[in-house]
DNA sequence: TGCGATAGTTTGTTATACAGACTAGTCTGA
DNA sequence: TCAGACTAGTCTGTATAACAAACTATCGCA
């Protein structure tokens, strides 16, 4: 098979989903950054972003610390070593694979 | 929300499945096209491949025109000016909110 | 003590990707 | 001539998944 065409379908369906995306890249950039706050910049619902990130965290992408700030939980995320190198992997790739013509 | 965020998250998902972008890309280059040479070049099952087809012409994106070669029927696939239009847009939509920092 | 807010998780529903089984007919060779 | 293999797809069932609503648990305030 082309490599284009092999690129696009081996890429990491993990990252490729959109609302993760929007997590890691949050991440990527803000290297801490709390529950509630990703809560409101994705415009994710609390159920789908706790799952989201549950499957991110499986992948090894991002780790998650509990903490209490007073007596409320929070949870704290950070993106991995891991995780960025994914990010990174998957840029690079998906660009390859758009770029070789369309 | 953010703008790049945005992005990711109003991404066309018809497109954005990579089985689908394969398809496209190669239609997109090939102007027209054989089911079996989708099949071959893709790498895609029969029935996979058949069903993201359908989405993609549920969609507009693609015309499918079925005829006779000799006795055996066949499939010929060509990608509309929507479809065209929708695969730019998304590699847009995509290489904006990617670029924008990661 | 009761109501609303905070901070998430669990659960149920809906959609969808995928492959294997199936349909329908053609070709080949013993 | 008829059995078996091939062509060309579609249909169906299954397993995964995204998503939101309902739920748990606690706190703060009147």
């Amino acid at each position: 098979m082309r490599a284009d065409l092999e690129g696009f379908l081996s890429l990491d369906r993990v990252v490729h989903e959109p609302a993760r995306l929007v997590i890691l890249t949050v991440l990527a950039q803000a290297e801490e950054v709390e529950f509630r706050f990703l809560e409101r910049v994705s415009g994710l619902t609390k159920g789908n972003l706790s799952s989201h990130i549950s499957r991110l965290e499986e992948a090894g992408y991002l780790a998650v610390k509990k903490f209490f700030r007073g007596k409320l939980p929070a949870t704290s995320l950070k993106i991995t070593r891991s995780g960025r190198s994914a990010l990174k992997g998957y840029r690079e790739q998906l660009n390859r694979a758009l770029q070789r013509r369309g």
